[in-house]
Formats: structure tokens, C-alpha cells, sequence
DNA sequence: CTGCCGAACGCAATCGATTGCGCTATATTT
DNA sequence: AAATATAGCGCAATCGATTGCGTTCGGCAG
């Protein structure tokens, strides 16, 4: 593997010289930069980043931290981040996260490595207090996507906006006995649930405990038994299906038994999968601000990084309803109703 | 940032020794080493990667190069890929790659910047006949996925196989009027096309060039497009969709259009998405060997990185058909003729 | 013609961990 | 007890690029 020195040899310079030339510095003549650059494409020399990186303390790109247990829409949205932020950092690690692995090792292993930031995509990493505490001291860029880390800049979803939707939806068109697939109890709702609260709230109805219906898992197969879990309870009009793999399961398990969608049972998705647009029945589903959330992430630590002393922000963006044909908006003069949100949403 | 001389100075040792100790080498008294290592967590002190790799000059991780243009299977078995490689390997770099820039030049700054091996995940890298020349000179371990790399180690998946067995199912099923939609023609066949050729001449029977549809891009909503075009060309009566994403789109326009899958139309795609299990008629695909596929290329580097000298290898592994509801095997007896794969494709 | 200024460029120290070599203290052998 | 082997450990050179500082040289004003 050669180095800088060859080229500085065969033309007759010093390494510094050559140094400068690639590194776009001044203090160098344009036509013997020229040469060196030239040269050093002709031989295919390439600084060696760990030198480069030692001396000069600056890390060239960032990272992004993925779960391995990742949901399909959060691989999707890690890797629409890790494709911007190479065009915007110039260079992007990705790093899979598997539970058993200490979080807070890994997170100075990667900043040993050298990065400029990270990017955690999706899930909320344990952080200790001392590791954030020493993060903050040595003023490290985190950044949470969809994932809180207290005291760094984060880019919050709203998931309440498009339940709430949803939830209005099934009440509003007339729908008597919903089920909502849940990760969570109305004591300690999560923030789907909220949504759903709050719509019933907002029509002066009641969530009752038993349209709640715990999940399991977040997967195509999981659905399919909920969904024929879900015939067995008699009269179920609609269905709320937590996640569109979920909620496909359930569809297909209601289309197992000759159930008609939406007429016999109206079912509503999370995450706006394109494959929902082509079921049989179109699905109706909330769509996450995939794009627009990863163009706020690297918008914000673009602006951390001019501005390493500000507070840090964070901002919210807002799901929202795609109102497809398996739970349609029967009455069209409905439809201002069900996608207005109040503004304590925003 | 600390450095490990911290540790040295708080317990009095040589640089040297905590190095060792870290590293897990010998020439450290057990007592010592255990100090050295219960401070450095303490601390939070990790050897400074660029320092490391610069003077061992051995590199600590790998890296998978993806492309930004790769479908959905791609991007699951690169996922696949990297969570295994971080397990065998220890730390591992995702490089996503846009046409546009010089891969040569990538390729060069990759290894310039520390990596054990490399993996080109689902994509075949345009390389110079000079970049291959230097990878060998310096001995660069590199490892095709499912992409060839002349002269490197391959792993090489065999789509033919599948289609060929899709093909005889379609013909031995009795269908008469069958659609391939295909990125090649006959006088230039893919692997897809070669498998459905094999077929057809395994039956004696010709294929015509009319029977090729050409395909114009891979997604939901091209295939839609291509299952409105079926429609209008008559009596189609089987429909071979290139990947699931077009063969679900092209299902959706069928439904549209009241045909009934399969006894109107049979439909096969190729990759084995989960969802395809999960349509209203479960769907009939060609599975690719995504965890062996994986699992080989890890073991194919491991081996590499032992034998450093020795020829290079190509692995290669068959894909299969996985038969559902949508293109279902007639007559049970017909199970073996259609599964059963002569010899040469092996 | 002299003096001054700034751009170009080389010198050499430096980043932090690694590692061959050599010294020392302890264990083992005779 | 003396001789020899061995493990522990420190010294200092080293990896390759970066960068502050000092030198040189050409240009330009006085």
C-alpha cells in the first residue's frame, strides 16, 4: 500500500507539499498541485485515514447506530438516512446493535474510532448517566431519530396525530365494536394509544379495556392469529392493526373466513407500506414522515455542528391517515371532521 | 478524549504494558492486567482506533459495499450480511454506493482507510482492470455476494433453477398462453431467462419471443401497469412477474380487473417476500438462499483470511420454487417433474 | 539599488498505540 | 548454591499524515 511519500519521491517534493496539494490547502503553486494530484490518481495513492485522522483529531464521517431488531419501516428510514448522509458527511458507518451488547462501550468505541456524529435510528439506546454526562463534556453530536437520548438533539414522530385520525375514522363512519391492537394499557398508554384517547375524548365516547387487544410480536404471522383470534369475539366491525405486517396478517385471516373488507370489518395499518396500495383491498394506513425525518436529522446536525454550544432541540413531525378502501371514509362530508386535529397536537 | 497513557500514569506502568493488557497479549501478570483492564472501564478508556490500526497496520473490521439502487431482498440480505459479519468479524462498515461515483477510487479509500475484507453486496462493481491487478498485488481479500468480482472470491446464486421449475410448472399445469416478464431477451438471456429456456426445451417445447414481456423497472406500481397491459393482449393465462414486487403489482391489476388467480391466470414471482404468503391468495415465488448465502460468505472469508494464498473460489447456490395458492401444482403426481432438477444445474 | 512582504515550500515535531529488544526479577534445574 | 530459563515489563522506534514555524525567493514600492 503506498503512501504520500512515494509521490512526494518521484516528484522531487516535500510529504508536506503533497499533503496540502490533496488535502486542497494553500500554500501551494496550482501547477505543481496539479502534478501531485494527477500523480496520485495515476498511482492510485489515497491518504491513509488513520494517520490522517490521528494527527489531525477531526474524524471524516458519521455513524448511525440500527437495532438488530429493527422494524421493516425503521430499516427503510436507517437507510434513507445513511444515503443523505453520506451525500451530506461525506462518509457513514452503520452499526447493528444487538441488545446484549454494552451500549455505552460501543458508544465510546465509536467515537474512538473517530466520527463526528451519531445518528441513533429507531430504537432508544440505555444510556448510563456517566455516559451521557462525559458525552456532554466532551461535546460529542448524538442524535436520536424517532429516539429519545435526554439532553441531545432528537427528531420526535408524533404517532398520536394519525391514530387520533384513525380512531375518528372507525367512530365517525359508524363503526360499533373496534379492536386496537396494542403494545400498551390505558394505564400507561404509549403514544398510539394516546391517539386513540384522545379521539374517543374528542367524541364524547368512552375506551372501553376490552377493545384492547394485546400484541404479541410485530410480524405478518402474529397478525394472522390475532386475526383469527379476533372472529372468535363475535361481532368485531373494525380493526386497528398497531403495524401494516400486523395488520396484513389480520387481513388475510379475515379473508380466510370470507369476511368482506371493509363492509363486515373495517381495518386500519401503521407505517403506510407500499405493498398496502396493492392488496386486493387497498389498506388504509397512518404514514410515518419517513423522508422528512431524516431530512430534519441531518438539517439539525448540520446546525449543531456550526453551533456546538446551543441547547439542544428537538423537533416533532406529524403522522398522518392515508384514507384507503379498506376503511373508507363513507360520508365525504366527513372528511374535514376526521383529519382536522386539534392544536394541541402540533 | 483520554488516551491509555492516563491509565499508565494513574497505576504507574508503561505505556506499553496497558497496551498489552488491553490487547489481551501476553507478557502482563494477571494481577496487573486486571487493574489495567477494571480502570480503563472505569474511565471509559478505549484505544484510539486510528492509532492502532496506523501502527499494526492490520484493520479491525470489514465492510459491506450496498448499492442505492438495491430491491427490497437485497437490502434484507445485506442486512443479514452485516449483522453476521459483525459477529465473525467484530465491527463492520456499510458503504452505500451511487453510480455516479468512481468505485475504483472507493474501493482504494476503503482499504486506505483500515478494512480486513470486503463485501459487494447484490451489486457488480464496474473495476478497473488496474484496481483488480493492485487488490491482488496487495493481496485485498474481496468477496462477491451474489456479484462477480474477476479473480475474488463469489458467491453465486443460481436463479435459474427456480425459474426453471416455475416454467415446468406453468407448462406441465396445462397452461397454454404464458407471460415472462424479463429484464433480457433470448439472444441474451439472465440466468432467469436461461432457467425458463431449459425448461422449455426439457418439454420440447419452443419459446417464443412473444411470450417475453420486457421489464421496465421493478416496483408495485410497474407491475400494476404491466397487469393492465396482460389484460388487453387476450387469452394470457400464466404470468411469470420477475420479482414479487412487479408480480404483486401486476395481482392487484388482475383483481381490478375480477380475473381469478390462479384459474384465470396463474401467477409466479421470484423472491420469496414474506407478504406473498399473506395475499389473499398466497402467492407462488421463487425463494432465493438468503441466510446460506450469508452464512457462506462469511465462511468463505473466514477461510480467505486463513489461506491467503490459495486459488479463488466460487460458491454457488440454488434457488428454489415455492409453491402457493397462486399458481398451484395441478395434479399431485406432477409434485416430482416439476421440483426435480437435472444434473447440469447443480 | 535596497528593503520589505507574502507566497511557496521544506523541516521536524506530533497524534496514540504497537512491538522488537533488552533488562530484571523470579522460578527451575542440577 | 550456582547456573539457566522464563515471564514481566519498560524503552524507544515506528506507522503515515498533519501543521506550526522558519527559510527562500520573486515581485514590487520607495
Amino acid at each position: 500500500m503506498d503512501t504520500l511519500e512515494e509521490i512526494a519521491k518521484q516528484l522531487g517534493v516535500s510529504l508536506s507539499t503533497v499533503s496540502r496539494a490533496l488535502a486542497g490547502k494553500k500554500g501551494v503553486s496550482a501547477a505543481k498541485r496539479q502534478r501531485i494530484v494527477q500523480l496520485s490518481q495515476q498511482l492510485g495513492i489515497e491518504p491513509n485515514q488513520s494517520a490522517s485522522s490521528l494527527r489531525s483529531g477531526t474524524a471524516q464521517g458519521v455513524t448511525v447506530f440500527a437495532s438488530i431488531r429493527a422494524t421493516e419501516v425503521v430499516h427503510r428510514r436507517n437507510h434513507l438516512l445513511i444515503t443523505e448522509a453520506k451525500q451530506a458527511f461525506g462518509s457513514v458507518r452503520m452499526v447493528i446493535v444487538n441488545e446484549e451488547e454494552n451500549i455505552n462501550r460501543l458508544l465510546r468505541q465509536t467515537f474512538a474510532q473517530g466520527t463526528r456524529a451519531l445518528f441513533f435510528g429507531g430504537f432508544t439506546p440505555e444510556l448510563d448517566e456517566s455516559t451521557l454526562h462525559w458525552a456532554k463534556e466532551n461535546q460529542l453530536i448524538l442524535c436520536g431519530v424517532d429516539s429519545d437520548i435526554p439532553g441531545f438533539d432528537t427528531i420526535r414522530i408524533n404517532r398520536s396525530i394519525g391514530t387520533y385520525q384513525a380512531a375518528r375514522l372507525f367512530l365517525l363512519s359508524g363503526r360499533k365494536n373496534i379492536r386496537y391492537i396494542c403494545a400498551s394499557t390505558l394505564d400507561a398508554p404509549d403514544s398510539r394509544l394516546q391517539g386513540i384517547i384522545q379521539a374517543y375524548q374528542s367524541l364524547n365516547n368512552e375506551l372501553d379495556s376490552r377493545c384492547l387487544v394485546s400484541l404479541l410480536g410485530a410480524s405478518y404471522s402474529i397478525g394472522y392469529r390475532l386475526g383469527k383470534e379476533l372472529l372468535s369475539q363475535g361481532a368485531v366491525d373494525a380493526v386497528f392493526g398497531y403495524n401494516d405486517q400486523v395488520t396484513i396478517g389480520i387481513y388475510k385471516a379475515l379473508c380466510d373466513q370470507g369476511i368482506r373488507i371493509p363492509a363486515d370489518i373495517a381495518l386500519i395499518g401503521f407505517d403506510n407500506l407500499d405493498v398496502g396500495e396493492y392488496l386486493s383491498v387497498p389498506l388504509t394506513s397512518v404514514a410515518q414522515p419517513m423522508q422528512e425525518s431524516v431530512d430534519a436529522a441531518i438539517q439539525l446536525i448540520q446546525w449543531r455542528i456550526e453551533n456546538p454550544h446551543l441547547p439542544c432541540k428537538t423537533i416533532t413531525l406529524p403522522t398522518r391517515l392515508i384514507a384507503r378502501d379498506s376503511a373508507p371514509i363513507g360520508d365525504h362530508s366527513l372528511r374535514e371532521e376526521i383529519f382536522s386535529v386539534p392544536g394541541e397536537f402540533q
